[in-house]
DNA sequence: TCGACAAATACAAACGTTTGTATTTTTGCG
DNA sequence: CGCAAAAATACAAACGTTTGTATTTGTCGA
């Protein structure tokens, strides 16, 4: 039985019910040590039963910051970014901050929509990871804010406050893997690309490099994000004369898709083409054949970022983040070239 | 070049540097028709120049409401709710209300911290999406709220305001495709329940019940949402003596973890065990054997669920939502028990 | 040139909270 | 019992916008 009319409860509508001050409520709901403490139970209890719901607004206006941090994220349904906003909820939680998500669906003026809202509602520190939109916006948006809203990147070097993680080792080991195996014709699939360079693409030619492997660019292949492009990426592949007999997948959803499409076209994975995927999703050792894959420590890069953020805000300089390393997660997608050569061998004679 | 030390530029900066009152620099920036054109230009100009950023909270709090709608979402990385996402936030654009998305994680207690920050935040409206909290809750917080903030729900009938889809017909379309397939003995994976009672359970002793099939609570099995206990479901079934030739399974990542743990263990899917899902999600044409299952119209109750929260707004009666029927989906994981026999004859006899 | 009326702008109060300072009440001690 | 110090509470200003009303400025026709 609260106050069940249009208005709200206010903390002025306890003060009344109480007989005292509205900074008295103030200071009992936040349980400062200034009240006595049966006055401060008697007003906790009134605005409990009141239904009180303070008013984040008024608040955030006087003290101007919101004990919110916002989050921007280019896609919340890949699984890939679950992690990240586990670490940073559960970092944020440790210093009474709450966090707001907003997914920007990788597009760019999402992405800014996405960043002014946060900003409008004061947060008190902005954390983007993989942005899309080029660093100058954000450095042009660093200098408007002044030091007020701290921004901190993940996995964007550029930035002037970022957190990362290795990006190229994990893809080197990749490669290193499928070369040890055997592999010398090995196609890549590129990702819808930001800003910069992308960092497998830097791994991909590397490893080559090492292992004395010509660059051949028609074994790079490109992954719009949907998945009948993995399908048509699968059609190239085959036409090709001299093809490859393994391949890195942009990610493992990109390579669950590639899969399919080879099955569907005869081909068996590992036995004719071992495929290779990025990220480590949840469903990726539940998948046929479970997919080897790399797993980026994204929870720690949430926790870190918070962290950062943290230390930002309050004038201490933040120490340099330590950040696990990428992980290779060798599964059964990935196999020796001579099996395939064995298995086409055994299947055209039977 | 802005004003780039701590404080941010509020209306006043801009009213002084344009010699005009803020009131006017209030409305200028509306694009009210009560200034001077060429007064507004250069309003809105320096704004842009001086790097302007409404602050909301001041906004929020003298209006009071946000133009801001929340969304509490089970879980943001299942792709089931990404539709739902765009769906709201393409209408929410259509009436200039933003949207702001806390995931809860399925955890009963994250979702009433997130409808607190929610309702802290001053939103305009509540959307739920398949709650885990009792009813009770949100009849107790819709009555200390008053009318200031509606609440609509997604797929729960039992709140005064809902927008729902048929969740049985889908599921029945399952268990009759199936059983028009040829299959009796037909497996049931149960998810995690929320309150009230399962609509796919209903679905599946209604399509028994219809075939004049006896329900057999040994085929009746718990997915508890990791995907290790899909892998345990499979080990349950097939240490049945009479055991079932098809599976209606909770949803799709359930579905595509089992196929994998049958097919360590030997079996084929459709051949030995047909295997539909549910949610239809975008991996699911994409696995092997492309995944049967039901498609729910979430872009749909998306929309209509904001389209039905504005009118609550607004006074208006909303008039009873249209929503299309959930669809089945045949692919390829479903198939005849007879081919099964068929195939099992072969390859003994191989 | 002077009203009258419209257009443009200024004024001022309000939103609900927080917080520094002032005031009142209580406590403890000589 | 009185007084100082401490504890508890009250007062008042401020945060940045919005918006109804008042005031000033401009325009037009007689």
């Amino acid at each position: 039985m609260t106050g069940s009319n249009g208005r709200r409860i206010t903390i002025k509508d306890i003060a009344k019910a109480a007989g005292v001050d509205p900074s008295t409520v103030t200071r009992a709901l936040q349980g400062s040590s200034r009240v006595k403490p049966a006055t401060r139970d008697k007003i906790q209890r009134l605005a409990a039963d009141m239904g009180y719901v303070p008013n984040m607004a008024a608040r955030t206006l006087v003290r101007s910051r919101s004990d919110l941090i916002g989050v921007v994220i280019p896609d919340m349904t890949n699984p890939f970014f679950r992690d990240l906003g586990q670490g940073i909820e559960d970092e944020a939680a440790k210093h009474d901050l709450r966090v707001i998500f907003n997914d920007t669906r990788g597009v760019e003026s999402a992405e800014r929509d996405a960043v002014n809202l946060l900003l409008e509602l004061k947060i008190d520190g902005l954390i983007v990871p993989m942005a899309r939109s080029p660093q100058d916006y954000y450095d042009s948006l660093a200098q408007s804010l002044g030091a007020s809203v701290p921004i901190v990147h993940i996995n964007r070097d550029e930035a002037p406050h970022h957190v990362s993680c290795d990006r190229v080792g994990g893809s080197i080991r990749v490669m290193q893997h499928l070369i040890e195996q055997g592999h010398r014709r090995i196609g890549f699939v590129r990702g819808p690309t930001g800003p910069g360079a992308d960092p497998k693409m830097v791994a991909y030619r590397r490893a080559l490099d090492r292992a004395s492997i010509d660059y051949d660019p028609a074994l790079i292949f490109s992954f719009d994000g949907t998945l009948a492009s993995s399908v048509s990426i699968v059609d190239q592949l085959l036409a090709l004369d001299d093809t490859a007999t393994a391949v890195f997948a942009h990610n493992d959803v990109n390579a669950i898709a590639m899969i399919h499409a080879l099955r569907d076209r005869g081909l068996r994975v590992p036995a004719d083409v071992s495929i290779a995927g990025h990220d480590d999703i949840r469903l990726a050792a539940y998948v046929d054949p479970p997919l080897t894959t790399v797993s980026w420590p994204m929870y720690e890069l949430g926790q870190q970022s918070v962290r950062y953020l943290y230390s930002l805000g309050h004038g201490a300089s933040p120490e340099e983040p330590r950040i696990p390393d990428p992980e290779l997660v060798v599964r059964e997608s990935t196999g020796s070239p001579k099996a395939a050569r064995l298995a086409q061998t055994s299947s055209s004679s039977a």
